[in-house]
DNA sequence: ATTGATATACCGTCTGGACGGTATATATTG
DNA sequence: CAATATATACCGTCCAGACGGTATATCAAT
């Protein structure tokens, strides 16, 4: 005890959020407990539970970050596409499968692993994440493409978003660009 | 204790396998505990270990059922589509949009919980899951369509499927036939 | 009587959480 | 300004319960 620490760059709580989103990717979901979330994060047990209350007040601040980050990416990937039918579909292909701004990175592991971890705790705790989800498929539906077009690039990326979750594979950049290529044919109208 | 139970139709493993299913399914992942899955299966907790050497012998065995059943069952599906271009793509058009023989149904509820639970005792276990995937992957890859597409529609099918575990969301049947037509496109060569 | 199948009892460990205490910063007041 | 009070941000300890797993007993069938 009382090891010295290096200066703390940022506050507790937003060093015990990252180690504990660092547990998860690197130990799995099962090592999260607060004890070591709050080690990580070179806070006591208890001063963690200052921050947050329970494990699943911690859980729920964990998701909630995620999933409004996740949001605004989502909108600004968006806001970044031309005007016009499918503009929500195509920024679902950059988001995807592209290789610029919006593509999957290390941001969206972590949103994978807290996602992870909150539903083992109580798979209600995924209800902001439901809601954000719904908000797109509202978007998508209203894209201005033929029905089930949109709703099938979404379920494409959700496909190499599970994948990454649970290491199924990892596709490489020719077969991503591939696919990017296959689901922008289903931005025209069905013959 | 020793509370009347029904004549048990089905061999002890197998209701220990059936009941640790039940319990994820309709008490999440966190709640499979070998003494509950002991009880649920009508079994004393000596009776499961008699079985299953450990819990990770148990989790094993339920996923070494379910990634049997799911490789079996999607061959069978391959099997029943026409020969030519595109089968395998095909069959997965059916396995995950389909309304016949082949629709998603609850085993496919049951498997993915299997696998929530297995990845969260530990991610390898997931491994004969990843080997299937990996068979798959190579039957798309030599399917004889335009590249790229068939590994398209075989992450939409996933992303139901990622719907499906996470409770994300629940098309209805008239958004996965739009989604299934739209996949359809996908069978033709790019112009 | 041996073996396969199941029950009972128990142990050690881990974990979430409660709790009491401490140091420092920030008002409030005389 | 000094003294006091209050809030904030932690720390370290302890405990009850749950859980996985072991050891041993029972019992039926061959």
């Amino acid at each position: 005890m009382n090891v010295i620490q290096p200066a703390p760059l940022l506050d507790a709580r937003t060093r015990v959020l990252d180690a504990a989103e660092d547990l998860i990717i690197d130990r799995g979901v099962s090592r999260l407990t607060i004890e070591a979330a709050a080690r990580g994060a070179g806070v006591s047990k208890g001063g963690l539970l200052y921050h947050f209350a329970s494990k699943e007040a911690l859980l729920e601040a964990m998701l909630r970050r995620r999933s409004d980050f996740i949001a605004a990416e989502f909108e600004h990937c968006v806001r970044s596409q031309a005007e016009g039918p499918g503009r929500v579909a195509r920024a679902m292909i950059e988001w995807g499968f592209g290789t610029g701004e919006f593509a999957c990175d290390d941001r969206h592991e972590r949103a994978a692993a807290v996602f992870l971890a909150a539903f083992h705790h109580d798979p209600a705790l995924l209800d902001p994440i439901r809601a954000v989800v719904t908000k797109m498929r509202e978007a998508v539906a209203a894209d201005g493409l033929t029905a089930g077009h949109g709703a099938a690039i979404m379920a494409a990326g959700d496909g190499l978003f599970m994948a990454k979750i649970f290491s199924l594979y990892k596709p490489t950049e020719a077969e991503r660009a591939e696919m990017r290529v296959a689901l922008i044919r289903l931005l025209e109208p069905a013959s």
